[in-house]
DNA sequence: CCTACCGATCGGTAGG
DNA sequence: CCTACCGATCGGTAGG
């Protein structure tokens, strides 16, 4: 079947190894045997281990700026929140490997990451806001939510519940039908009860209880 | 000062090397180096790396058995809502490297964490569910919301949005006052947003909105 | 708690 | 894309 494109096969293993096993956890040897190589031949194709997990990481991300424009034409107004929510859940439940990943990432290189989220994700938080407080000022949002740190708390509990869903599935009762789609069904409630006021009930009348 | 107990300095320095590096890329050499002594003098404290691991955990989830009772005693009802996750908030801000720890160790370990798990956590779950629920019958909590989910979603908002946090950071503007508080102020507020009804609201009247 | 040492494996290079 | 090989470091042991 012709050669399947071997550094195609080599980012592939590479993301799966990584995410599993985590970088220092993963041998050069290890993804080499997984496409069916020498080490010295993966060293051709990436000229370090170092230079295969940056392009691990583009990869991702270049994977993640494919989904973007569709994020980008929805993004707030009550009708439309559920549409952005679900690409990007989909897009991490569709290879829950870049979950892990990023979330591995992030705590293996803090700063990389930092720099990256600002190219690459700030940008799409920015527009996604603008639309959030135009839907405030309409009334549709809760009048003490802190928008920014919304938004930022939803893309770790989005990725972070996605990262380590088979261990939190665990918590849940045992036998029961699908406890992964479960988990997903609350998440996206409990995402549009902590942002939205509920249609029926006016602004004014709408205080947070305690303290 | 005496000799200030070399196994808890150990079990200190590997906690916070673990955290940062990950138990692959952190060598006993590194964490005995840390306490001033060398390799095989850590093993005769710790038999082998592995062991140290099982270490550090027992030690986490010892501390964490501590604050457990003062959780359990207040558990649902609106106004102890805030108590609870407060206290919990609090034992993963108190040393972040616990939510660090944590997280790395579920993605390296999925088993033995699942495990963990039914044996530490769940039984603390089930208690808050109960209390929960009877906020739920009194019509305090959302009526569609999945409260095991809910929980469970919560615990990793918690310990994910911690763990990450000095990352999370950077996506917020620059310059602001205190940018780790405003996260945290967001996620107590999104939290009770999440599950609870608004006081003047009657359940009946709230409806979900889209789809 | 130390020095001395072990085999195994690591990332990477030479040279074809 | 391969074989052969490198120095460095790994977790762990011997023996005191």
């Amino acid at each position: 079947m012709a050669t399947p494109d071997v550094r195609a096969q080599l980012l592939a293993a590479a993301t799966r190894l990584f995410a599993a096993r985590g970088f220092e956890g993963t041998s050069l040897q290890a993804i080499a045997a997984a496409v069916g190589i020498r080490k010295p031949s993966l060293l051709y194709h990436f000229g370090s281990k170092e230079e295969l997990r940056q392009a691990v990481l583009d990869d991702l991300l270049a994977r993640w700026n494919q989904v973007l424009p569709e994020l980008l034409m929805a993004a707030a107004e009550r009708d439309r929140f559920d549409g952005v929510l679900d690409a990007m859940t989909d897009f991490f439940l569709d290879d829950p490997d870049r979950a892990r990943l990023l979330v591995r990432e992030t705590l293996d290189r803090p700063e990389d990451v930092r720099d990256r989220l600002e190219r690459y994700v700030r940008p799409w938080v920015a527009v996604a806001l603008n639309q959030l407080k135009a839907a405030k000022s309409e009334g549709q949002v809760h009048p003490r939510a802190d928008l920014a740190a919304y938004v930022v708390h939803l893309v770790q509990l989005v990725v972070g519940s996605i990262a380590v869903m088979d261990t939190l599935v665990a918590l849940l009762p045992e036998g029961d039908v699908d406890r992964r789609e479960r988990l997903r069904t609350e998440l996206r409630r409990m995402a549009k009860a902590g942002l939205f006021v509920p249609r029926a009930a006016a602004p004014k009348q709408y205080e947070v209880a305690a303290e």
